[in-house]
DNA sequence: GCCAACGTTGGC
DNA sequence: GCCAACGTTGGC
């Protein structure tokens, strides 16, 4: 089982929205180093969701990955901002989970705990510049972060 | 294959 | 709203 980090707006997509939903499919990824992490993602791994443009930045909650290697369905919808005309159903660019809601922790660990807690080598979202929006986290950190609840 | 221009991300 | 970092695009 491997843990990872995902990167949403809350303005966009919240915890608060994955827990009213209880499943959503991660869709709009349109980066291909984190389409790869959702490509090596497997059913039961576990996920730390994080609120990114937002004060502060922090991880909020945890969810399970539900579903693997799913199409993502916004590159085939003219409509949809995310949209690839260069993606076909013979031959998809990207591909996503489908994640269940787990758990919204009682209180957010920010960006500031997470940089006093971890160097940028055991955790990619403490980078400076970092813009990666799916990351995989070692199991010993994901633990970690996990007793920082407690 | 290089690289300048451009667009996006995301912390502050 | 700013802007640094970084990914993508496209002309050459």
């Amino acid at each position: 089982m491997n843990y990872w980090l995902m990167k949403s707006e809350p303005s966009v997509y919240s915890i608060a929205d994955l827990a009213r939903d209880k499943h959503t499919i991660w869709d709009g990824v349109r980066n291909y180093q984190a389409r790869n992490f959702l490509r090596s993602m497997a059913v039961g791994d576990q996920a730390f969701f994080y609120h990114s443009n937002t004060k502060p930045p922090a991880i909020v909650g945890l969810m399970q990955i539900s579903e693997a290697n799913l199409d993502d369905p916004t590159q085939f919808d003219p409509k949809s901002k995310y949209y690839d005309a260069k993606s076909t159903p013979d031959h998809p660019r990207w591909q996503t989970v489908k994640v269940k809601f787990v758990q919204e922790f009682p209180t957010p660990i920010s960006l500031d705990v997470l940089r006093q807690s971890f160097t940028p080598e055991q955790l990619w979202v403490v980078r400076p510049g970092n813009r990666l929006s799916v990351m995989p986290v070692a199991e010993a950190v994901a633990r970690q972060i996990l007793n920082l609840l407690s």
